[in-house]
DNA sequence: CGTCACATTGATGCCTCTCAAAGCTTGTGG
DNA sequence: CCACAAGCTTTGAGAGGCATCAATGTGACG
């Protein structure tokens, strides 16, 4: 995570990469960003579509009036800035929260793939639409008030046909995703599990029909 | 809204429509639907992307359990089943909620546009990049759970550069939109203009430096 | 002028956040 | 192999804030 070695005037370094995280014929380059500094700023014309390897980044628009507004943050294994190659400019500033490792892929070398091979427009095309079905989900999710409903249905969405659900990561982590803190994520577990909605196991948890 | 006509054994009419909403050449069908019919249902292979014209569909997925999972609610002016190109069958149902009209694009003819006429594809590509950018922001800004803060977010998102924003729709509106009560909302915007924060007018808001 | 939907403010209750503390698991080092 | 640390898990107590129910004002429209 930290940089493997200096550049000139700043907090980042760039390494070439040979890598199967290519998109069609399109290498990206790795950059390695040490905490606080920017991967890009409002304003910077856009050079390319970006993946976080590690660390963590956020994206804030910062008013004219000074105020900032948290548009997103990105976790490791993020695109982010796609809607930038649609775009000659960033509209919003991009900061590493941590020490960070994103990968770059150039604008104009995507543009061309994608022209001289309109079948990877096609599946990252692919992607974003399943990324906007995902987003409207967790959205619709959100919705819903009750912590002990949300859960349940979060893990409707999740659980496989038999109803179970293998956890992954922390249930900590998982309270985080659906928008709650880990005290209310637990006793909403504690009170589906006492009126017998789900059971739960060591290594998941089993949704029952209602 | 009605149905213009009535086709034999179903609550739906279909009329072609040679309309300025056509998708490169992909000129829609339009589609009438009785409450409560479905458009689709999960697992029928996919015809097609669809735009809602008037009316309200629900996307629900139901569980081999049958317990159901709502995933969005679609108004006028969007959008849906953008992903179902991609894969040859739909995720889930679609109900009409009231009497609804649809457009609907047929997929083998999308697709051909697509490949006939990639510059097409690469604006739908983009729509989506920059749906997929407008959720995220939506969902970082459910984040917040203080009314006061997230309307003043919310409006700092919306207004222009000398901090004006216009009202568009009604308020109650607004605030569905950013998943508040209108009771909630009126308050909140009360508690910033005493604090000024913000400047009411008749016909929108000035967002004010903090 | 009456109706209907929006706008606004009041009172109340529930639910989640927050702060706190204790049990549990895992990994690390002596 | 044990001891300690760190982070996850779990439950308790308290408080604040938003939803809910309710009532009134206001504007548009026929």
């Amino acid at each position: 995570m930290k940089p493997d070695n200096q550049s000139s005037a700043s907090d980042t370094t760039e390494t070439a990469l040979s890598d199967e995280r290519a998109i069609g014929s399109v290498v990206p380059t790795r950059r390695d960003l040490r905490a606080g500094t920017a991967l890009f700023r409002q304003g910077d014309a856009s050079i390319g579509l970006f993946y976080l390897l590690a660390g963590r980044m956020r994206l804030v628009r910062v008013t004219p009036s000074g105020s900032e507004v948290a548009l997103h943050t990105i976790s490791p294994g993020e695109f982010f800035a796609e809607a930038s190659l649609f775009s000659s400019s960033y509209h919003c500033d991009a900061i590493a929260l941590g020490d960070s490792v994103v990968l770059i892929y150039g604008k104009k070398a995507l543009i061309a793939e994608f022209n001289r091979n309109p079948e990877d427009l096609w599946q990252f095309a692919g992607r974003l639409a399943r990324q906007v079905q995902g987003l409207r989900t967790r959205l619709t999710l959100r919705q819903i008030r009750s912590a002990t409903e949300r859960v349940r249905q979060a893990l409707l969405l999740r659980c496989d046909e038999s109803g179970f659900w293998k956890t992954e990561g922390t249930l900590k982590q998982f309270g985080a995703e659906i928008g709650l803190t880990h005290e209310a994520l637990y006793r909403a577990l504690a009170r589906l599990e006492r009126s017998q909605a789900i059971i739960r196991l060591a290594d998941g948890i089993v949704v029952k029909r209602k």
